[in-house]
DNA sequence: TCGTGGCATTTGGTATGCCAAAAACGTAAT
DNA sequence: ATTACGTTTTTGGCATACCAAATGCCACGA
């Protein structure tokens, strides 16, 4: 009789299915073409210089010694990310985003982060929402963030991605990620300036109070604010920050 | 003799810039490929078969007349949408995705189209607003959408996609348009099934109404909850679509 | 001096060939 | 007949070679 092909394993280690699930997966050149090039893109600061950042696919396969068929293939995926945009026979040019673009992003963010504050007052649960402080245990009054401000950089950006990561949606999770590699092109430029980490401690724990309290309403707002203000904000004040 | 290609304009028509402004862009093999393997895809119902839908790189090469290396390249950007996954020395297999994933995708599909219904009572003009009626013109109480599932579901993504645009937001309607494409995976089970047409026509018009009223909170509240009501919709009755 | 034409170079695009792992197949031994 | 084992085939990964377009350099000539 036709059993499943999965597993024929013999009927002596039937049940000494041991944990050996999946030897090394060993990535492939073209996914670590592909992580070394994200990296390296979002390292560098491309809004420091005038003229465009452009990559050689020989330079590149040269330096990470592979072929240019692996990362080829990385390059169209990062292409496909938004990062990288290939001119046939020009070159590979780091794309630089506008004012606009990035607004653009942060409020596509806040919608994504409202959604998940709601989907965390019905889901969540009280000691994971709670833990959310503890992003901000070494910010007080006597310790102010806008007194460290890349060190509540840090602390912002780890609360965000915690607070979607609660709502237990990966699809959330995922966009908010793609949304906030592009952000943060500029980080010590936006999200940590001083005159806005004023105001952001306040206003995080405003959105923790709405979570515990099970306030969907109130929690999806408060989100929504909050990361709208840091669009209004950019908007207002990033234009130094386009050259 | 190889005259000069590129139309080096001799001074007499320096300032007679015609509209020659682009020759043919002429898209590469790999995105020629990359089209038409998605079309493919989504063409495909991916959910008939119990077995996975493989793919095969030499036979779409021999197929589409061109070498596996754009093949490849067109399979490498479907894996970053996440329509494929390619498992090493096993095959590409077309993704399938879970109810869970659905119904996940669906609420973020909410979250972005509400922000839009919020930028939309800010920004647009009065007039596009109300175009979005003309959607849903040839239906009536005569000619009931239940009736007519099918033409009243393409009506519907329309309509949506139309009210996204209207934000202004590249981003959002981007990312919506890819949210869109999953979804769409099996169309005619769940956009436009029956029992939830009835009330859908309804709620759009609501939407539009609170729009054309520069309601903000109320157009997002609309928005969001009538697509999270399709969301609640395939996670209540959608067990039977997953085979 | 200036510009014009062409040749060399650069660069992304594509085709092809080989490799290793793994599945598929077949054969022989029990 | 079933199992065990070895061979063949399949399949994705990678390297390499060649092409054609675009650019830039440079010599030649008005």
């Amino acid at each position: 009789m036709p059993e499943p092909k999965q597993t024929k394993a013999s009927p002596i280690m039937a049940d000494t299915d041991i944990a050996i699930v999946r030897i090394a997966p060993e990535t492939s050149f073209k996914n670590k073409a592909y992580e070394a090039l994200k990296e390296a893109i979002l390292k560098m600061d491309i809004y420091a210089t005038p003229e465009p950042v452009m990559l050689d696919e020989r330079a590149l396969s040269e330096r990470l010694g592979v072929s240019r068929t692996p990362i080829r293939e990385a390059i169209a995926m990062l292409e496909q990310d938004g990062f990288v945009k290939t001119v046939p026979r020009r070159g590979i040019v780091v794309v630089r985003r506008t004012k606009a673009e990035i607004v653009d992003m942060i409020r596509a963010w806040a919608a994504l982060e409202s959604m998940a504050a709601r989907l965390i007052t019905t889901t969540a649960r009280k000691k994971d929402i709670s833990a959310l402080r503890d992003f901000f245990k070494d910010f007080s009054d006597d310790r102010l963030p806008q007194d460290h401000v890349e060190e509540y950089s840090k602390a912002n950006i780890a609360f965000h991605q915690a607070l979607i990561s609660l709502s237990e949606s990966p699809v959330l999770v995922d966009l908010t990620n793609d949304l906030l590699l592009h952000v943060r092109g500029y980080r010590q430029l936006t999200i940590g300036r001083k005159d806005r980490t004023a105001t952001s401690l306040p206003e995080h724990l405003g959105i923790i109070e709405a979570l515990e309290a099970r306030d969907t309403e109130l929690a999806e707002k408060r989100a929504r604010d909050h990361t709208l203000g840091l669009a209004a904000y950019v908007e207002a004040h990033g234009q130094e920050l386009f050259t």
